[in-house]
DNA sequence: CCTACCGATCGGTAGG
DNA sequence: CCTACCGATCGGTAGG
């Protein structure tokens, strides 16, 4: 059995305000029980943690928490969709962001690297609660992650053929890039060893070595 | 709710035979049970599955179950544990093979891949469910974890000084390649595009490639 | 936002 | 290996 806070009565370990900064109340109160599902999903698995487990966060009792979500499994779907648009609109912007494509590819790793150190509760749940989700949520995820190594996949094509990348396998090597710039938020610590800024930058390098990308940056 | 197979009552879609190639009886059936409890575990997490389930994988009814093991917990125990222990012993022999960094390097990352692609099931378990494992179980595995970092920062580290590695960060470095490794267990298939042998040596060259080593090998 | 409560199901035990 | 059954707890609803 997961040692979990029981909550046979509302606690107060809760933030005393709302996440988003607005009364306590109101639609700001959805933030709050997506942010306290986000950490305790990440922490115990999604079903690891009782909807009781969430509203005792939030000094809530379990029914209450039915009049701002509709359901655990729509707490689901919302945290794992939003991740994958917030990780997509970033490397998009990444991308657009030059032409010289060894710097596209720099920046969508630091871009990755960065939003998984900063977001590493919705990759902990996104990645291992999938499987969770239910139809039409799980098929649109799972069109959202292939379009994403898509994305990759076709900057690391369109080095090799300007001559910039030296790659056997771009699917491969996007494979590698992706697992190992995820797995940032795994051991990354704010107060740890290296900054996000750092990571970022190194995984950066790391990747350009990998591609085998040779002119000085 | 997870979409798994109700049993009600028991079914017939489960091995014929022991697995360890027993008479379906006695030690080997503990075996199965394991089996089971991996495979169900990995697709639908130690909490997302019931020991009705593993029960009924094998046709038996779930009492039956605790007559082959003590409980729930110590299915994740043995599968956790028994993982990191072959693993370990992979990466040592790995290490012992041969005098060449570099080439220790290159057999371990590829006895690493290798071993990812053999048991996904057990790296899904073992990194999502830690957390579930009760102490001392817990500590072990944490401790065998970092002992496993450690042997691989080392032997980077020993490249560095013999000067065959160009790598600013041995830490870093590691924890990249460590997940980009474990990794290749949730996109590998023996059905699909690439031998796990092929990719294994992909992933050695990317990560000479990653430490900067030059020689030509 | 609450209390009261639902049917279903959980891991595990008793006793054969 | 089974049936019968335990206390606890689950997600969610009713009705304020």
């Amino acid at each position: 059995m997961p040692k979990r806070p029981d909550n046979d009565a509302p606690e107060v370990s809760a933030p005393e305000r709302s996440t988003s900064g607005r009364a306590g109340r109101g639609e700001g109160r959805l933030a709050d029980v997506e942010d306290a599902a986000l950490t305790l999903f990440a922490e115990y698995g999604f079903h690891g943690t009782t909807m009781k487990d969430i509203a005792g966060a939030l000094k809530m009792r379990a029914p209450s928490l039915y009049s701002h979500v509709a359901s655990k499994q729509a707490l689901l779907e919302m945290i794992v969709v939003s991740m994958h648009e917030m990780a997509d609109r970033e490397l998009r912007a990444a991308l657009a962001s030059t032409e010289d494509v060894a710097e596209q590819l720099r920046r969508a790793v630091e871009a990755h690297v960065r939003f998984h150190a900063l977001h590493p509760r919705h990759w902990k749940i996104s990645s291992r609660e999938v499987i969770h989700l239910e139809e039409p949520a799980k098929s649109k995820v799972r069109g959202m992650r292939r379009e994403f190594e898509a994305l990759m996949i076709e900057t690391i094509e369109r080095g090799v053929e300007r001559g910039c990348f030296d790659v056997a396998s771009p699917k491969m090597t996007v494979y590698a890039m992706l697992r190992m710039s995820a797995g940032v938020g795994q051991w990354y610590r704010p107060d740890g060893e290296f900054s996000h800024a750092e990571i970022a930058r190194y995984y950066g390098e790391l990747v350009l070595r990998m591609v085998g990308h040779r002119e000085p940056h």
